[in-house]
RNA sequence: GGGAGCAUAGCUCAGCUGGUUUAGAGCAUCUGCCUUACAAGCAGAGGGUCCGCGGUUCGAACCCGUGUGCUCCCACCA
């Protein structure tokens, strides 16, 4: 078969895939073996693939596969989160742009639509990651609101409320007003602004002038209800009980003292605004003030709440106004009463929805709540097990960031003013009495042993729906029905799950709260290593956005250079729990690598049909007494390459499953790239590569196939694709490269390393001695070794022949005149050339190395001599630099020899 | 405001228990090569105040202190 001049792997990734699914490789069934379960990060149902996902996915593939071909049985199960708000939010402008509202809608309605709008797009990420090659077991496909994970969240939820950590209060919440939901804290993310402090005068009552405060959001001022100052504060303490005039409504409110207020910053006087701030709404409950909402759930000015008040026409006029709007016309408006003092640049922080990005208001409102401390303190183990490294993280430094969120816990607002959700199973009567029950029914015979009399058409469920991060904490045991259906028996084989990988940002989201699931629903850990990836950003450094418009289109990247080498691009760079810099000459590195391989195949191949078995037996006599002839020579070269390259394989296989274990995904490619790269390619294939169109030995022959099968098998699980057809192409194997078992590591041989670094030593020194004296890569050189081990350089004259382009090599017991000379350890090489020799820079080079060489004798001895170190180092290290020092001795007494014989 | 982490070649990073380090790799750069697997390649080279300062030690990229610079997390002082 012709093999393409390189690796194209479209079509190639693209049939693999469907062939591993058609075996069924990556769908798994309990059976005798230890499961290897990874349960997927479930990306959201509106989301497409990114950078993040692409990261995420191809670590976990690679400790899928790997722990398949390593005996495991392994399970990575597929799926989606249904995301409530930014689903919802997506819904409502599709809805939009059709000119339909929400409002027109009947819940029902809505979540048809959205229902409908899941299904049509819903499953698109899934269908990307097939095009990653992601062994996901595609039959468990899950998704946080399948029927019985439904089931299983209002279960929890009825479970929670009866052992009292559930509960409903009027608190002040975060409140997103673009979502119009309460949001978590951890949804909230702060962002730096510019914002501007306005010195705002209010009037004294008695007429006896005024107290100016300080404040950022002039908007509220019509909600205020106290002016508040530090009681040690003697600025104010006469005025302290007085009453003030709120500018423009001109309500009169108290002059109150508190500690809480910082004297030192604005004027020392804050003014009190209980809707809208945490603050200010404890420091109202205090002082007993009541709180004015003067903002709706949009972020509207709204005077309904001020009716007392008598709101004149002008206040009424700001009816409907959106905050940002209503700030610079109430500044306006109180600049023209002359009771702005003076305006100064602010730097502040807001909070932010991390879903819809809208500034958040505090807004005092009636929501479900998870009381943390009281949770978390019935299971200590929540705790304990990231402290004690149960639960290993990695890297270990976020074990600080979980314990410290641990110690500092709040309690988690859990409900949502959304329908895509699970609803809350809470009800009301005309009263508004409330029962937590699972359906209308039971409810109904709640409310009855209150009320006899009670109607079931009387009672209605609680509108809002449930955090979706209140589901997805459930994720690793509801995939295999754990709250569902408890102690089946695919649930009892594959949770608790081994691995998880997913992004940092969401430790206190996700991991966390898994961990309170797992141990708090089944006393047991959700998984035993939690990898952590850090975020994609471009190469300099920033992070992706749209608006800078730096996120690469990952398929289009998979159809450029392949799946492969995406994959590789992305893991050659990123240790675990650190940001990657993305960048695509990365992925180029990998279409390179992917060619390598290639053109390595084809090599072997082209020996498939030249291989000489008369040679074999010949060879089996030559391999343990020492070569004499040219010819016997040839067969030991083989030997030397063969068993080099034997137990640089082995050694770097015992690499490779010491960074694996580590978690050390990015080094453990890089030894694998460098293995097939440089020891394989470089130095093994051209060692035992025929002359042109001269026979390879039969048996070398079989060796390099086994040995370039179990470099696929090593790199399998970052590249599958290419690995897989190399395989098959290599030879005609009946099995599949994807469940291969791996074969145990053999062990090595120091000795037989270190005598193929001393190989490589030379051949390097040679070709840069050839280099810097210009001699051309075809013009033959003639070499001659003064060395004290003629055997061993006997046994591989053929290589080095061949690689430093000789013609001969002879043996000699002196310096050879008008050659140049290398020196490599203690042996010393002399090249003997038709070339005239550069003699002015040959010197200088060697006066060079001269001068550096006496510098570290002289470092060395002075360390030799220095009787506390002798005394205190170990003897070994002692030993060391002794060596070191002869060697450097005979170095320079080489460099010496060399100077003289060009002169 | 509190905490954590980082700083090593032009760039991205290794360097694990202080001594096999005269500090490595990949990418980039430079030189020479179209050598019958591969120019998306081969062969070779150059490139470092290990952030500054001080200390501990026979010995420090590594340990301690301190300064500087960056990053992240937590925390709603209006």
């Amino acid at each position: 078969m012709e093999l393409s001049k390189n690796y194209i792997p479209n079509e190639v990734e693209r049939s693999w895939y469907e062939h591993w699914l058609s075996k069924g490789y990556f769908s798994s069934k309990p059976d005798a073996r230890e499961a290897y379960t990874v349960v997927i990060p479930p990306p959201n149902v509106t989301g497409v693939l990114h950078m993040g996902h692409c990261l995420n996915n191809t670590i976990q593939d690679i400790l899928v596969r790997r722990a398949r071909m390593h005996g495991k049985n392994a399970c990575w199960v597929p799926g989606t989160d249904h995301a409530s708000i930014a689903t919802e939010a997506k819904v409502v402008g599709m809805l939009r742009e059709r000119g339909i509202t929400k409002s027109s809608l009947s819940r029902d309605e809505f979540l048809k639509y959205a229902w409908e709008w899941k299904d049509k797009y819903g499953g698109i990420i899934l269908q990307q990651l097939k095009k990653l090659g992601c062994s996901l077991d595609w039959d468990r496909t899950s998704f946080t609101m399948d029927d019985d994970y439904y089931k299983a969240v209002i279960d929890i939820f009825i479970r929670l409320h009866k052992e009292g950590i559930i509960y409903r209060g009027l608190r002040m919440v975060n409140w997103d007003p673009v979502g119009k939901t309460a949001l978590s804290d951890e949804e909230v993310i702060f962002k730096d602004i510019d914002s501007k402090l306005y010195y705002v005068s209010y009037p004294l009552t008695d007429g006896s002038g005024s107290i100016t405060v300080a404040t950022t959001r002039p908007e509220t001022i019509l909600g205020d209800v106290a002016i508040c100052v530090n009681p040690t504060d003697q600025r104010y303490a006469n005025l302290v009980g007085k009453e003030v005039m709120v500018p423009i409504i001109n309500r009169k409110i108290p002059v109150i003292a508190d500690e809480y207020v910082d004297a030192a910053f604005g004027t020392g006087a804050l003014k009190i605004t209980p809707a809208h701030d945490k603050n200010d709404n404890e420091l109202g409950r205090k002082h007993n003030l009541k709180a004015l909402n003067t903002l709706d759930a949009e972020g509207k000015f709204t005077a309904e709440e001020l009716g007392d008040d008598h709101p004149s026409a002008q206040v009424l006029s700001y009816n409907g106004i959106d905050r940002f709007v209503l700030r610079k016309k109430i500044v306006e408006d109180i600049s023209a009463l002359n009771l702005v003092q003076k305006v100064e640049e602010y730097k502040g922080q807001v909070g932010t929805s991390e879903r819809t990005g809208a500034v958040i208001e505090s807004r005092l409102s009636l929501q479900w709540f998870m009381d943390m401390k009281k949770f978390i303190g019935q299971h200590p183990a929540i705790v304990e097990s990231v402290a004690t490294d149960k639960i290993k993280f990695h890297p270990a430094k976020l074990k600080n960031t979980y314990s410290y969120w641990m110690d500092n816990i709040k309690d988690w607002c859990i409900s949502r003013q959304l329908w895509w959700g699970q609803q809350i199973p809470a009800w009301y009567d005309t009263e508004g009495n409330c029962v937590v029950a699972a359906t209308k029914e039971e409810a109904f015979e709640k409310f009855k042993i209150q009320n006899a009399t009670r109607k079931i058409e009387e009672i209605h469920q609680d509108e809002d729906c449930l955090d979706t991060w209140f589901s997805s904490w459930l994720w690793p045991m509801e995939v295999f029905k754990g709250i569902s259906n408890p102690n089946n028996e695919e649930y009892n084989y594959y949770y608790p799950t081994t691995t998880l990988v997913t992004g940092q940002d969401i430790i206190f989201f996700w991991v966390a709260r898994m961990i309170m699931a797992g141990y708090a629903f089944k006393d047991k850990q959700p998984f035993s290593d939690v990898y952590f990836t850090g975020m994609v950003r471009d190469k300099q450094g920033r992070k992706m956005s749209k608006q800078l418009g730096n996120s690469p289109d990952l398929l289009g990247l998979i159809d450029t250079y392949g799946a492969d080498a995406t994959r590789f691009g992305i893991m050659i760079a990123s240790p675990a729990g650190n940001d990657i810099l993305f960048d695509e000459s990365a992925l180029e590195q990998g279409r390179n690598f992917n060619n390598k391989l290639w053109n390595a195949l084809k090599l072997i191949k082209m020996w498939e049909a030249r291989q000489s078995s008369d040679l074999n037996p010949e060879s089996e006599n030559q391999t343990h007494h020492s070569p004499l002839t040219t010819h016997h020579s040839r067969l030991t070269t083989h030997d030397f390459a063969v068993n080099w390259f034997e137990n640089r394989l082995n050694e770097a296989k015992t690499e490779v499953n010491g960074l694996m274990n580590q978690f050390r995904l990015s080094e453990a490619l890089k030894t694998i790239y460098s293995l097939i790269w440089d020891d394989f390619c470089s130095w093994y294939l051209e060692w035992i590569k025929p002359g042109f169109e001269q026979p390879i030995d039969s048996s070398v022959y079989q060796k390099t196939l086994v040995y370039f099968e179990e470099l696929m098998e090593l790199l399998h699980p970052f590249m599958p694709f290419i690995t897989e057809e190399i395989y098959h192409l290599l030879k005609d194997n009946s099995d599949d490269l994807c469940i291969k078992q791996a074969a145990a590591v053999g062990s090595f041989d120091r000795d037989v390393l270190n005598a193929g670094e001393l190989l490589k030593q030379v051949i390097s020194a040679l070709r840069d001695a050839r280099n810097k004296n210009q001699i051309k890569p075809k013009d033959p050189i003639r070499l001659a070794i003064q060395t004290g081990s003629v055997a061993a350089y006997k046994a591989i004259e053929n290589i080095l022949l061949k690689q430093v382009n000789a013609e001969s090599i002879a043996y000699t017991d002196a310096t050879i005149a008008n050659s140049i000379v290398v020196a490599v350890e203690k042996d010393k090489f002399f090249i003997e050339t038709e070339k005239q020799l550069d003699t002015t820079t040959l010197k200088a080079e060697l006066l060079k190395d001269l001068e550096h060489q006496q510098k570290f004798l002289e470092a060395v001895t002075k360390k030799l001599s220095n009787e506390r170190f002798v005394q205190n180092a170990r003897p070994e290290v002692v030993d060391l630099e002794k060596k070191k020092q002869a060697d450097a001795e005979a170095r320079i007494k080489t460099i010496q020899e060399s100077l003289h014989n060009l002169a």
